[in-house]
DNA sequence: GACTCTCATGTAATCTTATAACATCTCACA
DNA sequence: TGTGAGATGTTATAAGATTACATGAGAGTC
């Protein structure tokens, strides 16, 4: 298993890569990487944290884009089910997937003091919930494997 | 792990054993079990699926009790932090704890074509998500780990 | 028994999250 | 130049959750 989002890195760099894989795998897929779209992408990958779909309305309202929900819920969408996002149900918001491309089945860490999200990949047969479904004969499609509490550093800023 | 829900059972006495055991917690723990508490945790135990919200405020207030969403909620919560309900919150909705009780982490199996939902324990510290933590030095207070997919009897109705 | 403190309840209003429905646009391709 | 599929824009509304404030009920004290 393989952990990112915690550590310091070169951010643009980052970003431009994602989009750059993200454009690459539509164009390879037959799907349409439109300027909503490619926008929103960025906007989540400006943060290594979750943001709700009426942050990110807000800052396509500041740009002139769409302002009403079904403009971001779109793009979301489009981004969830291709693999270029989540969603973090716990906080109802979403977070561009750190590992884009293949279907993936991952799980996040999130700091409730910092809110940032680190994003790990698991394998959903294996360990304790693969196990628990082979035992009553559960067919898992699909998991939501999020952990809520501290980062590194909040644990050395607030070690209580 | 052990894992229940999918099975067939004597609900009636599911239920009544699942009360009296909160009942005597509630008692030995210092807490009150009020009528409308009680109410609530009967009407998620009636069944082994989640139940919104207001699905259950609809019930209450059939039955006169407050008609107000805080009503719900505040029931909720009461049962939530207590550990004798679950928040499924991939569904936002709400399910009876079948392993009442002591602090644990469960993990949820979804059924999304009949919607029922077993409840299997973990620990948290173990398995993959606990490896993921430790290699980056998370630490982990709480988590959700919920699986979609198909129950034993929807498999075979619906073999595809 | 009256006092009072704490916790629970009742209710109105509001906020946040998400979707339905429908008109319009765009662009590849026939 | 159609035409049809998919993307976008916009209005309205549904679904989920909380804030704030008034009222009530019960345990413990004087």
């Amino acid at each position: 298993m393989e952990s990112l989002g915690f550590e310091t890195h070169d951010h643009a760099l980052c970003i431009s890569d994602c989009i750059a894989s993200a454009d690459a795998q539509c164009k390879s897929r037959g799907l349409k990487f439109t300027p909503v779209r490619k926008r929103v992408l960025e906007i989540l990958l400006q943060e290594h944290r979750a943001l709700g779909a009426y942050e990110i309305l807000d800052r396509l309202r500041a740009e002139g884009r769409g302002s009403q929900p079904p403009v971001a819920y779109r793009a979301l969408d489009f981004l969830v089910s291709n693999g270029f996002a989540h969603k973090i149900e716990r906080l109802n918001a979403f977070i561009a997937c750190t590992h884009p491309g293949e279907d993936h089945a991952p799980a996040f860490m999130i700091c409730r003091q910092c809110s940032a999200v680190a994003e790990a990949q698991t394998v959903p047969t294996k360990g304790q919930l693969g196990q628990a479904a082979r035992d009553i004969g559960f067919q898992i499609e699909r998991t939501v494997v999020e952990a809520e509490g501290l980062c590194p550093k909040c644990q050395e800023h607030a070690p209580l």
